[in-house]
DNA sequence: ATCGACTGCTTACACGCGTCACTTACGCGC
DNA sequence: GCGCGTAAGTGACGCGTGTAAGCAGTCGAT
């Protein structure tokens, strides 16, 4: 039989899962009482003498309750379930994923990350599987979605404001981009945007963004295409842009931008001088693009941190409202020769 | 109270979940006929007449079984959990993961993704809050994960040969890479590798994959370097390999295939003449590149089906072994200019 | 006519936990 | 000595499900 010294250093046979009623044996109480001490019931008065006895015997068992049991009983889950598009963003979805499992473990939430996307399953089946309390969208719901939901009486939350814009900083990180770009002298924008479909959301908000603060500037609207990446009619927008004197793009990510620097390439067209480029997300290889390309770095990290919080608020008060979330404090600019000098 | 047309055009209510006792309600049989009928128990003779009885009023009330409840009466649940690194994996985690979770779900298996990494939750917590019928390592898991689970009665599970090897490709990757190299005329080869520790499991089977593909040839032991992809010391590194007559460069993946480019490129030789770079990932961008990047496309739609599969039957089987995979049926080589040409 | 053997179903218990209602012990005022 | 309030803890039920054991009914062999 398996044993091993617990924190108390004591021999515990571990072959056996504990259960609560192997705590109140050890400590001489009721499971009753285990019950209480352990979820800290505030109604119920117990004395510090057995709390302690409790607590010791739950820590020398390694005492761990199950969650079928405890939902069951408590008639609710103490399930929460993330929902992620299985769309291409990087590390980000799973940064944020794997902290949010941890902290919320730490208070006994049992966090579940759903890919949502073609092939996978839907979120509302899933739900009726694990009947968390709360689902929580990364990018809201969709309105069928979220009635099925409701209609179960699931609670449903996402971040606010608008759900999609918040997630990857929103808006605010076209506004750094044109920040960057006026600060060395450009007035005639574009911005690049993808063609992939699955990240419409994200590139609607960073649209919104640079257009929001072409206006705040005074500039001119900022002229608008779409890039595939394998840069298909890239050459010619690029030249379109160059003609109608554009002097800057600000593109949707770092893909995007790299498809534009090899349509400047193959135009005969230079880079800065005649169109500067800046991206979103800092890649590593972005020092390695002919020039190298200026970006934004988001710091995931400490993003992962701060959107964990929130979250975790969510969860803990049932849907009340989340505050802002300081975009800058984790966006910065990366410059490199893509959009160096002051040109104009 | 909110009502729906079930698939047979009853109205249904749905403000509160029905349980087993109200579909045995429904069709006049007691609880435990229901559960028979429902779980397929092949011990326990049903009349044709109830069955279909039983199927239709559990259709009708949309019934879905309370998982909390199944595994606390099974004493088991019917939950694997899928442990997969933090490291970065670009799509591939996410289209593997959300097909896997579909998939298993058809068969009553609800399966939990786990990200396992600096900043997340131990296996093990995680394993004992959820009690998962198994436990399914992408990359396998290490030995004290290993045994902490296997006392607490938890079954492991992971691809074979080795875990590590296959779910990427293995060392089968290598192979492809210099079968294109060496169909073009290159005997000396060299295999560029990530500086990226968390990738060490990978970068490890496509060198072994690169060097036993060389040594099957009879050319000379390929050269070896690790790159950072911020470019640091790439540059001399390349020129010693050009100077000890390195024709062509296997790189880990695409990312450290870009970062050798660009230090072709500064140290004033040519790709492909000089050297030629093939990568493996096949990245959107690679056309983007100067000169276009030679990769090796990995069909992850087809990859996940795979591998789901492979993983299913383990679920299935309680970890039964599996046949080996057919890596060339996802995986092929786009010809680009970096290695264009028959040179040597 | 009686006795299994079999089919087809039901009754009853267990799983681990939360929680309501109830008990016991004890101090206090009268 | 008695009633009463409060602190501290226990007993028992129910959550929704799986499943062993039992129980009517039918049918063929004796």
């Amino acid at each position: 039989m398996s044993t091993v010294k617990s924190s108390s250093e004591r021999e515990v046979d571990l072959a056996t899962v504990p259960t609560s009623a192997d705590v109140a044996r050890r400590a001489n109480v009721s499971r009753a009482t285990v019950s209480y001490v352990l979820n800290g019931v505030s109604s119920q008065k117990i004395s510090d003498k057995t709390r302690k006895a409790v607590l010791r015997a739950a820590d020398e068992l390694g005492y761990r309750p199950n969650l079928a049991a405890q939902s069951l009983a408590a008639g609710a889950s103490r399930i929460a379930m993330f929902v992620v598009p299985s769309v291409h963003l990087g590390e980000l979805t799973i940064a944020i994923s794997s902290r949010l499992t941890a902290r919320a473990a730490e208070r006994g939430v049992t966090l579940i990350v759903h890919f949502e996307g073609p092939g996978s399953r839907s979120v509302v089946e899933a739900a009726m599987d694990l009947r968390p309390r709360v689902v929580i969208g990364a990018f809201g719901l969709d309105g069928e979605t979220t009635r099925a939901l409701q209609q179960r009486q699931i609670t449903i939350a996402s971040l606010p404001p608008g759900g999609g814009q918040t997630l990857a900083g929103g808006d605010r990180t076209g506004w750094i981009q044109v920040e960057h770009l006026v600060a060395r002298g450009h007035t005639r924008l574009a911005f690049a945007d993808t063609t992939e479909a699955g990240l419409k959301m994200l590139a609607r908000g960073r649209h919104d963004g640079v257009v929001d603060a072409c206006r705040a500037r005074g500039l001119a609207t900022p002229a608008y295409e779409q890039f595939a990446l394998d840069g298909r009619d890239a050459d010619q927008k690029v030249r379109a842009w160059a003609e109608a004197g554009v002097t800057a793009v600000a593109a949707y990510n770092d893909e995007v931008a790299i498809t534009v620097l090899a349509a400047i390439r193959r135009s005969g067209l230079r880079c800065p001088q005649d169109l500067a480029v800046i991206g979103v997300d800092d890649m590593a290889i972005n020092g390695s693009m002919e020039p190298p390309l200026t970006s934004i770095a988001i710091d995931v990290d400490r993003m992962a941190v701060l959107y964990t919080d929130a979250l975790l608020k969510i969860i803990d008060d049932d849907n009340s409202p989340v505050g802002e979330i300081d975009i800058d404090s984790f966006t910065r600019v990366v410059p490199r020769e893509s959009t160096a000098g002051v040109m104009y």
